[in-house]
DNA sequence: TTCCGTAACTGGCTTGAGCCAGTTGAGCAT
DNA sequence: ATGCTCAACTGGCTCAAGCCAGTTACGGAA
């Protein structure tokens, strides 16, 4: 081990931490490996088994590695499996029939699974209020929140913001709203989305997302605030998507507007 | 609320972390505010340093709250300055003169300072080559890093790629490149952007990244990987930005293809 | 053969102790 | 007034020990 060491890193969990780093990243420890247990890390290094447990703690918080109550710590998979993004409303894939999420899933040979957790009326929150031009304070919209699942896996949670003014005894609040799903019955209610807006943040999960999305340590999640916008520039839907970014990325395709001149 | 719970929560270390944060979130700690000493919060909380350490941990984690060295720990501001996306290539805003970086940093009244790291041959990475249609193995693109600060506060690293055949000897592997930066010289080779494509993820950052976004733990970074298609739908450049979540986020303005009936 | 208990692992979490390093402010010397 | 030192805080990190809980494989009982 030529750790040569011009720089000041003489910290124990740091060192074995970079060690295990560095196996991992040239290819020594693949992906589902097993590392070895905190106590035989701590002997090998000649440390206490906290010290080999904060090693492990780091690399979990980059998310190279998960560990598993009872079964060990293993190096995690790099797999980026579904895309979302920029066509994710346009109306050319209500051809296929299919929403958005199940042609994707497909796409990748994925199982996908939607359940409807609830469909209710609310106050809605500040952000969705402000974009969706409602007041706050009162149960101005209906919220209809979907869980999305690849494989039974959880990768997704979806809250769907509507007027209640609007939404009100049709079947926008009902759980299987029709053909080409909410968008349909938006239409039919005379808002065709011509313009839509994606506000995109990242951040770490808080303990509700982390549980529900059955997220381990380090992974943090992509938060998209969607506004649609309908043939008057009117914002009639907001949605917010939830993703765990280590399953989900998103892909936008933008045409440029070219200079006029 | 379809959360069951046997309230399993004997836990010491998350009851303190929960207090806290129930405090941060009712507003009895503001952005700002510094929360009790490790040493107080173990006292007052009958528990062990370690637990009270642990708790903040879990905090810091989660990016509620920041611990300072010496100083204590302050719940964190939840500012998001910066807002890039769909627009960042728009050919409009090249009337403007300034770069889309500075055009944003002005909009919130930031001072922005961009910083040449280095403008160097090099191969590409491999989701790079991929993406500009180049061979992997050979120094075959020019690598312009780029760091941008807002208020002295680095915010965003950018690497953009080039073909090394195109860039060559131009202004391209200067580091300033001229009127309308890179993309005026790309025109005048004859690439007209007409088409660009994002593909969004978010992680932890990397050791190295951490240091040069001087990332606090537990904010993760937001990846964009760019690449602009020519008039003949051939890809001539591909950018990485990489922004700290916590700074920077993303606005994509989508016109929504009706459907052709 | 199948099934089930248990032993020997694994990580999860806590305790309490100690030392190091950065920060701050009070108070002394100039 | 200015500038310095230093004590008393702060978090950072480690150690050593212990108990709990999930997982797995082996071996004996049915």
């Amino acid at each position: 081990m030529p750790t040569s060491s011009p720089s000041p890193e003489p910290l124990p969990s740091r060192r074995i931490a970079e060690t295990l780093r560095a196996a991992i990243e040239n290819g020594e420890l693949s992906p589902g490996d097993r590392l070895p247990s905190e106590r035989s890390l701590a002997e090998q290094y000649g440390a206490a088994r906290n010290t080999a447990r904060e090693a492990i703690r780091i690399l979990a918080e980059q998310g190279l590695v998960i560990a598993e109550h009872g079964r060990g710590v293993f190096v995690r998979e790099r797999k980026r499996l579904l895309r979302f993004g920029s066509d994710r409303y346009s109306l050319k894939n209500r051809e296929t029939g299919l929403t958005p999420f199940r042609l994707e899933a497909a796409r990748q040979g994925r199982t996908a699974r939607i359940e409807v957790l609830g469909i209710t009326r609310e106050e809605p929150p500040e952000d969705v209020a402000e974009r969706l031009g409602v007041p706050t304070g009162i149960a101005g919209v209906v919220h209809r929140e979907n869980h999305y699942f690849a494989d039974d896996e959880p990768v997704q949670i979806v809250s769907t913001y509507l007027k209640w003014e609007e939404a009100q005894g049709t079947p926008l609040m009902e759980p299987r709203s029709g053909p080409h799903g909410i968008y349909g019955r938006l239409e039919e209610l005379g808002h065709v989305m011509t313009r839509g807006r994606d506000e995109i943040t990242a951040r770490m999960p808080s303990p509700h997302e982390s549980a529900l999305l059955r997220l381990p340590p380090g992974v943090p999640v992509l938060e998209v605030l969607h506004t649609s916008f309908d043939q008057n520039a009117e914002p009639f839907e907001v949605s917010r998507y939830v993703h765990r970014a280590d399953r989900a990325g998103l892909l936008y395709e933008l045409p440029v507007e070219q200079a006029e001149s």
